[in-house]
RNA sequence: GGAGGGUUGGCUGAGCGGUCGAAAGCACCUGAUUUGAAAUCAGGAGGCCCGCAAGGGCUCGGGGGUUCGAAUCCCUCACCCUCCGCCA
């Protein structure tokens, strides 16, 4: 949610920069206006609220004095229903606006490159692409000859197309990759984990933007008003919804995994087989409050965070930078983390690393305080957290990477040195 | 799921429907005493929102109601505790 001051001070610019990332026709004069006819009636309401209040001690020393004060009496009754009236008409326009507010998104950062899906700029690209002197694979042709994920009819037959079931060394691989994570970034990157519920209602899912705008992708049970969460970042950054963050804890980071459900209403034609789009998979999720002035840092910080496991693995890997027309709704700023597929030559988005500036912060109300100095007389610095967060990372891709990296012409995969101690030190998967 | 009890300021804990934004204690801040600290004494101070300010509004778990007036009465929701039922 942006700033309505914002808004109301400086609507070019805004206009200006939300048309960069192709949000155009956004109601922001109506913003504007409402805000103002807000401040009114505020105005009114607080004006009549306090005549009221002073009518009351007035009424009881009549009364102790005996009298019926019976004409004070009505002049607080008639000044209670113009109270009623101005809070009705508040609590609409307010309502009104919020409602306007909820779907602009947010403000591309200042250095954001400009444009569509194709003006993305590759910051940087790691590792070495890989050779091999016999046809390699794709992941789906490796999963049959191992059988470490079932991708076919019999794995459907379950929930659906796009869901997965992995046997074998394939679950086991994923559980050892899910511990990989999580413990790089507990125990070297410093992170707290987090294990939420998969499940989140209303209010939390528009505190990090999925709602109201975005409903089509996410799975519901409406006889408990749920949804299922599409990623770890909703619940997590949900966890301070309304609070105020004592300043001293800043900067905070965790990390969660859990299982993300999407149903990919909007990815109808690209339809991909096997494990590259599905509408289950897991994730470690890393989440970050921190403030103002140092989001652009943390997110750099974050990047390296994110990727690093991709690096542990000895894996290809690029960042690349997305352009404002390709932003998320709620973010400002977003690296990619894309791994290389050596089978197809395909860039697979494993992590998306974003920082979303006061944006959801505002949204979920989330606030920070920061401690007053000793004897100071000046006030304690409040305002809203920056939030920010990636995925360290996302599994089934970077599966993919992996066999088909690793894999071996006489079949199975090699298993990278930093997964052996997940994997009971075995060197080979799936042969 | 059923029955009962509870939720007051950072904490503990009072609070006849009318100067109650709320006693008291602890913690906190300022000053005195002290070489410094502790102890003691005297003061001060809840939080949030709008506003440059003056000022105003909101706030006793959330929401609604009764009343001229609600922390105090009623309804409802959430959470906590106890008992019963069920259960991995």
């Amino acid at each position: 949610m942006l700033d309505r001051k914002l808004i109301a001070e400086k609507l070019e610019e805004c206009a200006r920069r939300l048309a960069t990332r192709g949000a155009e026709g956004l109601p922001l004069e109506e913003i504007v206006r409402l805000d103002r006819r807000r401040k009114e009636l505020q105005h009114a309401f607080d004006e009549a609220r306090n005549q009221q209040s002073q009518l009351g001690p007035r009424i009881q020393q009549a009364m102790k004095r005996g009298e019926e004060a019976s004409d004070l009496k009505a002049q607080s009754a008639e000044l209670k229903a113009a109270v009623r009236e101005h809070e009705a008409s508040l609590r609409e326009v307010e309502a009104q606006l919020h409602e306007l507010l909820l779907t602009v998104p947010n403000l591309p950062h200042p250095e954001a490159p400009l444009g569509g899906e194709d003006d993305g700029v590759v910051v940087r690209t790691e590792g070495e692409p890989k050779e091999f002197d016999f046809e390699p694979k794709d992941h789906v042709a490796l999963c049959e000859a191992s059988g470490l994920a079932l991708l076919g009819e019999r794995a459907s037959k379950l929930a659906g197309a796009s869901f997965v079931t992995f046997l074998g060394e394939g679950a086991r691989l994923v559980r050892a990759l899910i511990n990989f994570f999580l413990d790089l970034h507990t125990r070297e990157h410093g992170y707290t984990e987090v294990s939420p519920p998969f499940v989140a209602n209303r209010e939390t899912m528009t505190g990090t933007g999925q709602l109201p705008k975005f409903e089509e992708e996410l799975y519901a049970i409406p006889r408990d008003g749920l949804y299922l969460i599409p990623t770890a970042e909703v619940p997590v950054t949900n966890l301070w919804r309304n609070e105020m963050i004592p300043g001293e804890r800043l900067p905070l980071a965790y990390c969660a995994y859990t299982p993300c459900f999407r149903r990919e209403a909007g990815a109808a034609g690209k339809m991909t087989r096997g494990l590259k789009r599905l509408h289950q998979f897991d994730k470690v999720e890393l989440v970050r409050f921190c403030h103002p002035e140092a989001s652009d840092e943390q997110h750099q910080l974050l990047l390296r965070h994110a990727e690093e496991p991709l690096r542990r693995l000895g894996l290809h890997y690029r960042i690349k930078e997305l352009a404002t027309g390709d932003l998320g709704f709620a973010a400002a700023r977003c690296y990619d983390i894309e791994a290389h597929s050596p089978a197809t030559g395909e860039w697979l988005e494993v992590s998306s690393v974003s920082t979303f500036t006061d944006f959801q912060a505002r949204r979920a109300n989330i606030r920070f305080k920061d401690p007053k100095a000793p004897g100071s007389k000046g006030k304690a610095r409040k305002g809203f957290v920056h939030t920010l967060n990636g995925s360290g990372l996302a599994l089934p891709r970077v599966i993919v990477a992996l066999l088909e990296t690793y894999q071996r012409p006489e079949g199975g995969a090699v298993v990278p040195e930093a997964l052996r101690p997940y994997l009971d030190g075995r060197e080979l998967l799936g042969a």
